[in-house]
DNA sequence: TTTTTTAATGAATCATTGTTCAATAATACG
DNA sequence: CGTATTATTGAACAATGATTCATTAAAAAA
């Protein structure tokens, strides 16, 4: 028998992020990716369905993380939920903190694998939305946050202001400190602009 | 000489936000548009020099309205700051009403026309965001704001929520009163979560 | 060492689809 | 009418790039 040598699955997954942040999902050539890789465009395929898989795996992967922090967060009696927000969007920065090309990627490319519900990426989406739900709903019940705000809005204009305040760091080649955009954050969602 | 018969540059734009708000952008095949637009294939290359000209033309006009009402609102002296927000966000949503797939173009597609710069559509949306600034900035200065906020980063922050909030609207096949999320993002921007 | 088994290769294939263009149709004009 | 001019057509073309697969290489087993 032969072992399979070094970490080929990870290479290519490496790979893909940085080259799917530089030009985009849809202008990236499986050869190229094979490249960067430092293998041969035919191995690609022994690691990967398809292209599309490669995506799919990195946002699994991703929201899978992304979620089990947040339910270990949610999970907390002893915090209230004011603090539980700022503790996920501590969360949420970091991971991207060390691999920014996965920012990009995040900001870019998900819509591709919502809509058609591919793999379970929408499956973890939504688990995490229903857990950020949660924290809402009890920040509300507790009478800490306002009770006349749709939960279901709120939780989705959050994400959506994140996403976008991730996707400026990410074109801003991070000069911007991800510190400073995490602060504001978190201010913007408690206070807003009055 | 002939007359060209009918519009078929608009049946053909109509067609276009059509399939992209169904298929995406990158899943939309030129003999597609041609077909529900009622023309023949090769006529679509008589109105637009390329496929990715026909996503430009759909948001230059996108934002050159938008950018255009908002100039407009700016302008005005005798609006507060709050209520300037108000009605910007009013005629975002107002856009939208009649034209659902435009949104659903909209929170999807941008993406491929700013990274690259290509056609105006990058310079007419910072334009856009600039003058969205000018309101915030002014708030700041009237002291009806709260000056503690990153200006640059909060408008990111609400346009990224606003998009967000649209597609909500625009996945739940419009079964959510946009009213609704009107009301809501408002007061959202205004007031946060506490 | 020889054999067996699996990993890896990368050029060739295949499918897809944007784009072109020679042919045709429709209208205006004299 | 007949002719000129322009619009329209849609099948053919060309380019791209994802995927396949016959071949080769490497490691384990005998």
């Amino acid at each position: 028998m032969r072992k399979r040598e070094g970490n080929k699955e990870k290479a290519i997954l490496d790979a893909s992020i940085k080259i799917f942040a530089q030009h985009g999902y849809h202008r990236t050539k499986i050869s190229s990716i094979a490249e960067h890789a430092g293998i041969a465009t035919g191995s690609v395929y022994l690691y990967f369905k398809n292209k599309e898989a490669i995506l799919l795996t990195i946002f699994e992967r991703l929201w899978v993380g992304l979620t089990d922090n947040l339910r270990s967060t949610v999970k907390q009696t002893d915090i209230d939920p004011a603090k539980k927000l700022d503790l996920v969007i501590d969360h949420f920065f970091d991971l991207f903190i060390t691999n920014p090309s996965l920012a990009t990627v995040f900001v870019n490319e998900q819509h591709h694998l919502i809509k058609d519900k591919r793999g379970n990426v929408a499956k973890h989406y939504n688990d995490f939305l229903d857990l950020a739900e949660e924290i809402i709903r009890e920040g509300v019940q507790k009478k800490v946050f306002n009770p006349e705000i749709d939960i279901k809005l709120f939780r989705q204009f959050i994400t959506g202001g994140l996403r976008s305040a991730l996707r400026l760091w990410s074109q801003q080649s991070h000069s911007l400190p991800l510190q400073r955009v995490r602060q504001n954050v978190k201010f913007f969602i408690k206070h807003g602009l009055l």
